[in-house]
RNA sequence: UGGGGUGUCGCCAAGCGGUAAGGCAGCAGGUUUUGAUCCUGCCAUGCGUUGGUUCGAAUCCAGCCACCCCAGCCA
């Protein structure tokens, strides 16, 4: 399937207008762009947003988006979320140019260039401990002072960084800084840290190195390398511009990139951070990365999302500078509306009441005919068997009830959906006076027709055979949280879980169709809402994706 | 007087000096063998605030207010 499409020919936010801006004005010949994770977890919807402006945005103007790993830090990464982050990347359907980049390919350039620049007297060793560095540098609103070694000399600094790259000191004992300004309004600017040693083998280089680049020493090169035009990251990196153009700069780098910042995804009801999402692993809140109520790309495909419902949602929110909370309600239109379109209907019984046709003969079983979607005759039609036993769910049935209640009540009528109108006789008890079954007729001649005396059933409702059909479990997800902003404020965020995000239904009953349903196949099971085939469980389970938009429905009936 | 950024409907968001798009949510109707979908209508004399410039300001200027980010040898 071919990417995401922008029809409009307007451009779509502040970065389209720079890049056609940029294109126009001739200084652009073709966009480079590169969506740059760090390899230490799994990604996200926040993330998706990051691709689908990258990756879209090289679409839209005919350029190339690069894949590559962040993987500065070896302490936090593992091949593992390599792994799963090229799977996610593609399974939001895009393509990257060329083959997967990894920062640590650039290692021996950026050795290179480190050297370059304490031949340049604008770097040096430094010997102070992470705390004494804290303390030279200063605060928010006071100027930091000067290392007591930063006036060390070419051949000194020289000698020392050969040492740390040998091994030769231990992790702490010292790291190479930038020579800038320890006085800066912009703490990113006070003498940054350029390497660190991290006495650690790399999941890409072994054990080649023991000393590793930053962030802000590798990233604005790893752009210039690629080639990269348009560098885009979110707001909190603004601070850190003017030290990737410092870098730039001062290096021989091959090609000048420009960093522009937008606004993160926030959402509600959701919590994103990385460290937040792992312990809900690791607590066994959730049953794993990919549990259907995680906001993880994993999660969100095991829900039954479809790749095209998260582009849609990523193309509705925009792209600004502006941090905002974006509505959940706005994912969950996307995703009802990818799925109202594409998915196949099938009927399924979530609390199955037994249903008695007195009417209807024992030994006969007619086959019904209903479509596979209301309004697309391309999905196939369905044939389901139907006789004199059959169920409903139990919430469909009362023994009276308001006008509003539009399902089965005694003495009156109600259409099996597909199938016949029937009207209910008697309902049966057992010792206890709980309803076990319910005795009905079915009335002739009601099947595509309304009934011959002119009495109109009140509604229509779903049902499933009583002896062709298929069991399987299902498994009814809502949202995580109960708070719209889990993630803020030091609260703790797992006091605001939902304890019914997850409710069971072991013994539910679907027509016979849907035993043949394949591994992630989504479907909308009418009246209760889309769901799709579990990925994992080894016998027949069904997530429910999202329930169906239920007005001023079912709840708001007493 | 640390530095950087943002303020347009409940939420997201167009708007780029000519008189407030669109989407989500909500509300009211219509169609419907899914209380779904679909369709129609309603939903900012107002653009953080106060002044100024202008024939004309959400758009330009100035002041003020609010909120967000930054003091990892994380990214």
């Amino acid at each position: 399937m071919a990417g995401p499409m922008i029809d409009d020919n307007k451009p779509q936010n502040f970065l389209a207008q720079q890049i056609q801006q940029d294109l126009s004005a001739g200084t652009l010949n073709k966009l480079i762009t590169r969506f740059p994770p760090e390899p230490n977890g799994y990604l996200h919807i926040g993330h998706a947003k990051s691709i689908c402006l990258n990756f879209g945005l090289a679409e839209e103007f005919g350029g190339e988006c690069n894949l590559r790993f962040d993987d500065t830090n070896p302490a936090k990464e593992d091949q593992e979320y390599i792994d799963a982050i090229i799977a996610d990347v593609r399974w939001l359907g895009f393509n990257w140019a060329g083959d997967v980049r990894y920062a640590s390919a650039y290692f021996d350039q950026l050795y290179q260039w480190a050297i370059y620049l304490i031949k340049q007297k604008c770097a040096y060793v430094c010997h102070l401990s992470a705390d004494e560095a804290r303390e030279f540098r200063g605060t928010l609103k006071e100027p930091g002072k000067n290392s007591p070694y930063r006036e060390r000399s070419v051949e000194e600094n020289l000698a020392l960084f050969e040492q740390m790259r040998a091994g030769e000191f231990n992790e702490g004992d010292c790291v190479l800084r930038a020579k800038i300004d320890m006085a800066h309004g912009n703490i990113n600017m006070r003498d940054p840290i350029l390497y660190r040693i991290r006495k650690q083998s790399h999941h890409q280089t072994g054990d080649k190195w023991c000393i590793y680049p930053t962030y802000d020493f590798a990233h604005g090169q790893e752009d210039a390398i690629e080639g990269v035009t348009h560098s885009i990251c979110t707001l909190e990196f603004s601070d850190h511009k003017p030290l990737y153009d410092w870098f730039i700069e001062h290096l021989p780098v091959p090609h000048k990139p420009v960093q522009y910042e937008f606004g993160r995804l926030n959402l509600n009801y959701t919590v994103t951070s990385k460290r937040k999402l792992k312990q809900l692993v690791d607590d066994k809140v959730v049953d794993g990365w990919d549990d259907p109520r995680m906001p993880t790309i994993a999660g969100l495909r095991r829900r039954g999302v479809s790749p095209a419902a998260v582009r849609k949602f990523c193309q509705m929110i925009g792209v600004t500078r502006s941090d905002g909370v974006v509505d959940v309600a706005m994912l969950e239109h996307a995703i009802r509306d990818d799925l109202d379109k594409n998915a196949p209907r099938a009927m399924s019984v979530l609390r199955p009441l037994k249903i008695i046709l007195l009417n209807y003969p024992e030994d006969k079983t007619e086959l019904l005919n209903a479509a596979g979607h209301p309004n697309n005759e391309q999905l196939p039609s369905r044939s389901l068997p139907f006789s004199r036993e059959l169920f409903i769910d139990a919430e469909d049935f009362r023994e009276e009830a308001n006008k509003k209640y539009k399902r089965l009540v005694l003495g009156k009528r109600v259409r099996l959906r597909n199938a016949y109108v029937i009207e209910a006789v008697q309902a049966i008890k057992n010792a206890a006076g709980e309803i076990v079954a319910v005795e009905a007729n079915i009335i002739e001649g009601t099947l595509g027709k309304d009934p011959a005396d002119g009495v109109k059933p009140k509604g229509v409702i779903h049902w499933v055979d009583g002896k062709e059909h298929v069991q399987f479990a299902v498994r009814l997800y809502e949202r995580l949280f109960n708070d719209p902003s889990p993630d803020s404020g030091d609260k703790d965020f797992l006091l605001s879980i939902n304890p019914e995000s997850l409710v069971e239904l072991p013994v539910c009953l679907g027509e016979p169709g849907l035993a043949a349903a394949e591994i992630g196949q989504a479907f909308q099971f009418e009246r209760e809402g889309y769901f799709c085939r579990d990925s994992r469980a080894d016998s027949l389970v069904f997530n429910r994706t999202i329930s169906l938009k239920d007005a001023q429905a079912k709840a708001a009936d007493e």
